[in-house]
Parts: C-alpha cells; sequence; structure tokens
DNA sequence: TCAACATTTCAAGAGATATTGAAATGAGCG
DNA sequence: CGCTCATTTCAATATCTCTTGAAATGTTGA
C-alpha cells in the first residue's frame, strides 16, 4: 500500500489538474503544448518544436520534461529523433476537470464553448 | 500608443492565457478559485475563503492578489469585509481559449464534455 | 474617540523554476 | 570503426514564487 492510496481522490484530482496547469502556465511550453495537440497523435519531432517555440534545444528539453511530467505529452523514438505527441485521455480529464469542478456554480459559464 | 499596441492579438492571447493558468496553477488558488466559482456572482468574504482553503490571512491575500492580477476574480467591498467573485468573462476567456486553441488539432477531445 | 475586527501590506528567508552553454548519449551512415 | 546528427543531461547562475509574522489600513459599533 503506497502513501497514495490513503489521500482522497478528490484531491489527487486537483493536485493532478494544478500540476498540469502549472505545466501549460509558461508561454514556451503553452506554445509546445499546442503545436503537439496541431500534430495529434502523429506527434512532432523536437526538433520542429524548437523551431515552433524558438527556443534552444537544451531548454526545449526541460521545457519537454515538464509537460512530461505532468503526463501532458508522450514520447516515443524515431530513429534518432523523439517523437511528442499529445496524452489525450489527460487533456481529456484536464477540460473535465476545468468544467465540472470549477464551473459547477456557473454553469453560464461552460455553455455555448463546444459546438454540438 | 503604448507598447502592447504592437503585440499581435495572437500573442497577447497566449501570455494572458498563460498567466491564468499560472494563477490556476497552485493548489490553494485553485481551492480557492473552485469556492469561489461555487459561490457565483454574490462572491465570498476573504474570511471564508481563507477558511475554505486553510490558509493564514495573510497567505491568503497574497493568492488573491494572484487571482486578482490574473483577471480571474473581483473584489469589492462590504463593511469590514471584502468580497471576492469569479470574473466570469475571464473564465469563459479562458477556457474557450483551451478549447478553441488547443483542441484544435484534436476536436475529439474536446466533445462530450459539456452536456447540450 | 476607542477598541475590536477583517483584511492587506511589507520584509525576509526558503524553496522552486528558468536559462545557458558545455559535455554526454545514442542512432544512423559511409 | 569513426562521424555526424538529434537530443538530453548537467551544473551554475539568475530569477521568480511561497510562506511567515509583524505592522499598517480602514470599518464598525460602543
Amino acid at each position: 500500500m503506497t502513501a497514495d492510496t490513503l489521500i482522497p481522490v478528490q484531491e489527487t484530482r486537483a493536485a493532478e489538474a494544478s500540476a498540469r496547469l502549472g505545466a501549460l502556465a509558461h508561454e514556451t511550453r503553452l506554445t509546445v503544448f499546442r503545436a503537439v495537440m496541431r500534430a495529434g497523435p502523429d506527434g512532432l519531432p523536437a526538433g520542429a518544436l524548437a523551431e515552433a517555440a524558438q527556443v534552444s534545444a537544451s531548454n526545449l528539453s526541460s521545457h519537454l520534461n515538464v509537460l512530461l511530467g505532468a503526463g501532458l505529452v508522450t514520447v516515443r523514438r524515431d530513429g534518432r529523433q523523439r517523437i511528442y505527441a499529445p496524452d489525450l485521455d489527460a487533456v481529456r480529464a484536464l477540460l473535465g476537470f476545468l468544467i465540472n469542478e470549477c464551473c459547477q456554480g456557473a454553469p453560464e459559464v461552460c455553455g455555448g464553448l463546444v459546438r454540438c
């Protein structure tokens, strides 16, 4: 039995959400994340992301680690490149958290944002 | 003409979004924000929020300043209390940004999150 | 006017995060 | 094998961000 077995679900959800929000709370990372989302499951190699975000390879790499740590993206190897793709379940979970947990008291905020 | 007149809209949007994400990217602030959203336009006094988040008044106050700075909440005075309420336009804008800008490449992520 | 209350402001120390450049890893190719 | 390319790791420095407690602000009610 690990430590987090004892933590109520709601708390881990909030902790996870705030970690993910933190990962997106940086202009470079938000740019990178958007590029990765746009690319979809095929993903993009680190080089393309460094280009898109206009940062050095090593700087990009550390930002990618934050996104990975938050579970928002995944990596796979392809030859000498590393391909980053979105973790769509995580993204869904984050949006779901924001919409359900945060807009509960104000449903009008959430309505009309997604075409049905 | 101020400096930001020259910055493209898209860039300010992203900057604003990442500032707002940063404001939510802290467990205490996320808790406070959720309480404020639940309270709706009536809002809640700082004291109630300190209680809800289980932090000292001064600590709470500095977190509230971050949320205010990001434009996610508003304050008004009521006697000796200060009442914090959500800025629903800002919340809408943030959710809209995430859904439109970030899920563009993967609309299936966004579908099905809001009951229609 | 004074005391009590709700809250904010301030300063300081601790801790986390960002950025850089140089060095390491590991794959592919001649 | 030895090069080169794509990327990560590392260490150092610089820069934010948190938290705390004490002091200040402004409001109300006796």
